[in-house]
DNA sequence: AGTATTTCTTGATGTACATCAATGCATAGG
DNA sequence: CCTATGCATTGATGTACATCAAGAAATACT
């Protein structure tokens, strides 16, 4: 486990990589994503204080994620071997594995709209760090959708 | 570790179920979904031969999915608990996590007729157990789309 | 075997969101 | 301070899929 400093911008992995780190965020922001065949970003996970940001590939396998920093960042990093012989922490392990069902759930289930207004309640601190063009990436639709979802809930109030 | 047969058609879980169970599939297949509130089912998870079925949600909290027989099954079934106590099977949960990773970016960045060959490719034994319209609640479409994908596909041959 | 029920398909229409294009604003860098 | 680049918004149009409705085919039930 080892801690180090990364500037805002910086590549902590692309797709194709190997070597599969684990990135325990300390302060600072992370964010992995992908790049589809016609050149989108689809923003896979935040990852802001005490998140644990990986790609969940196998071992030895080629990583399917990016992962780099949105802001000046400080991580503790480790291999995934180093953390099975030290024996993993199960229960963020659990943690991980609830919030990704929530993910699946919602993407199969809400329209834009309830995804929207569940990313603001579920991360609250998020969306003043990120552009809104992000926020959109990750919820899976055009910065263009949300800006009129943004709208219309404005004007219901 | 119990080992119990279950009929087709038999209800392993409810949504809001607080016992959280896992289930270990020896022969036969569950299924895991949900239920959205304009009460259109959303198939989370087939279950098939050595495949472990469960619902992510926090230990004590309720569950969101059902879980349910498609075919006469035998199961082995251990509470969180017990699993956490014996030491879990690391590997197997890193496999889950790959796998629910790869779900999501299939949902994200795929329309429905890649998410369709994928899962052909990825589930080929699947397909021809189950209906059709439980294929396309797999893939959040609807049997109406999925039947014309599959036109569509068999044509170009 | 015969009826009921579910499943699959096909067509017509509807809709949520994407795409494209233009404009105003903010932010960053020299 | 000024310009360049990225970001957010708005309108017009396009499209992938949903919904609705009907009929055919498969399956299950007695």
């Amino acid at each position: 486990m080892k801690k180090i400093n990364v500037k805002k911008g910086a590549v902590l992995q692309r797709i194709g990589d190997i070597s599969s780190k684990v990135f325990l965020v300390e302060s600072g922001l992370l964010r992995s994503y992908i790049i589809d065949d016609k050149g989108k970003e689809h923003i896979y996970m935040f990852g802001p204080e005490n998140w644990l940001v990986a790609d969940s590939c196998e071992p030895n396998t080629p990583c399917q994620l990016f992962i780099d920093a949105l802001e000046d960042t400080i991580i503790n990093v480790a291999t995934k071997e180093e953390l099975l012989k030290e024996g993993p922490d199960l229960t963020a392990l659990l943690r991980r594995l609830d919030t990704m069902q929530n993910r699946i759930i919602m993407l199969m289930s809400s329209n834009a709209k309830k995804r929207y207004e569940h990313f603001t309640k579920t991360y609250p601190n998020i969306i003043q760090r990120v552009p809104l063009k992000m926020v959109a990436s990750y919820l899976g639709i055009t910065p263009e959708a949300l800006s009129r979802i943004r709208n219309e809930l404005s004007k219901k109030k």
